[in-house]
DNA sequence: GTCTATATCAAGATAGAC
DNA sequence: GTCTATCTTGATATAGAC
């Protein structure tokens, strides 16, 4: 596969850098409290040129988003195979236990459920979109079979199942455990995919 | 208890419009999407009329977040009394069943877990804190009675429940599951009740 | 206290030289 | 493509008359 030129190459990790910054950041302070001057400042270049390489503050977000979907489906696509033997269950708590590490790390952007500019960008956008049902896709297959197999509630909609899954990659219980200081990551990690799989109630 | 004159008790009501719309819009769109001018249409006023109430934009919503939590606290009352024989997970399900009915009803203004001036305003409020920590202690009560009774989890930390408590009224779920209108109101809370008490997998 | 009109400022975006 | 300097807009907050 061609990489392009030497100069073409230079600016893809130029642009490569933009982006992990533009995804912290979104992790830390969301997208509207993101201001494209942190983002100038943290990459160390000045906000014109960042304007060179991404048409608009959204366009900018929708880069990161769009990368942290790439790296979904490579981590999908990594347990597939790798990990071809692991139960419908297995899988899906290691996916969710992936995105809870992610978020940890402070590099999980959340996506603005509320109204929001970049809702809507992203809502046009074609590559983002495809990506995302990608991801909704195999996570829906891995759902239903846990279903047909007794390990998730048959009685709970797919649906339902996908979008908890969603929602606690972004859970906000995760940040108040780390910041009481009481808990490792790791264990940080355990307790909220327990309440997660298994509920608060004791079984 | 002296109500004030007369004139005093039009300005209550008036303060009481203001931070009616101020809740709405915070539910709908969040603290920094929401601006002062779209309060002082929704209400009807000028836009400097309403800085004679409040001074700023932070003590507006501070204000909308003073009142959820006295909501909260006369709920938590009114199940403390009136249904005083409840079992203590009968009346943590009942108090997570109604953050959830009002935030269906957009009426719950989500607070932000993430950097913003908002949320530094807040934990220098001390009636905010207060009414917090009043709602929190009471609430961990109940957390703590059901899992001694063996009703909720008991090697799940009591803060940890708290915390999911919390997170669940604010739970995008809820809305993803709206938007899709495939459900009821009720419908939604029962599903989402269900997955926070009893998990996704199968019991 | 309410209004209209305005000050002030932060932030997204662009111009134009190199 | 990168920079400095600037434009433009939208939003918080205020002035001052009534």
């Amino acid at each position: 596969m061609a990489q392009g030129s030497f100069r073409q190459q230079v600016l893809r990790v130029r642009e490569d850098a933009i982006v992990s910054s533009v995804n912290r950041l979104l992790a830390e302070k969301g997208f509207e409290a993101m201001t494209v001057d942190e983002v100038a400042a943290d990459v160390g270049i000045a906000k014109a040129s960042l304007y060179k390489h991404f048409a608009s503050k959204e366009e900018l977000a929708a880069a990161a988003m769009l990368r942290v979907l790439d790296h979904a489906l490579a981590f999908l696509d990594q347990r597939s195979t790798a990990h071809a033997g692991a139960t419908p269950l297995e899988q899906l708590k290691a996916v969710a236990r992936w995105t809870m590490e992610v978020q940890l790390a402070g590099e999980m952007p959340s996506l603005p459920s509320q109204s929001s500019s970049l809702r809507t960008t992203l809502m046009q956008h074609r590559g983002y979109l495809d990506r995302l049902m990608s991801v909704s896709d195999r996570l829906g297959a891995w759902i239903v079979a846990a279903q047909s197999a007794g390990q998730i509630n048959p009685a709970l909609p797919a649906e339902v199942v996908l979008y908890t899954l969603y929602a606690r990659a972004c859970d906000p219980v995760l940040g108040l455990l780390k910041a009481g200081g009481n808990y490792s990551d790791d264990q940080v990690v355990d307790i909220v995919l327990s309440t997660c799989f298994d509920g608060l109630a004791q079984r």
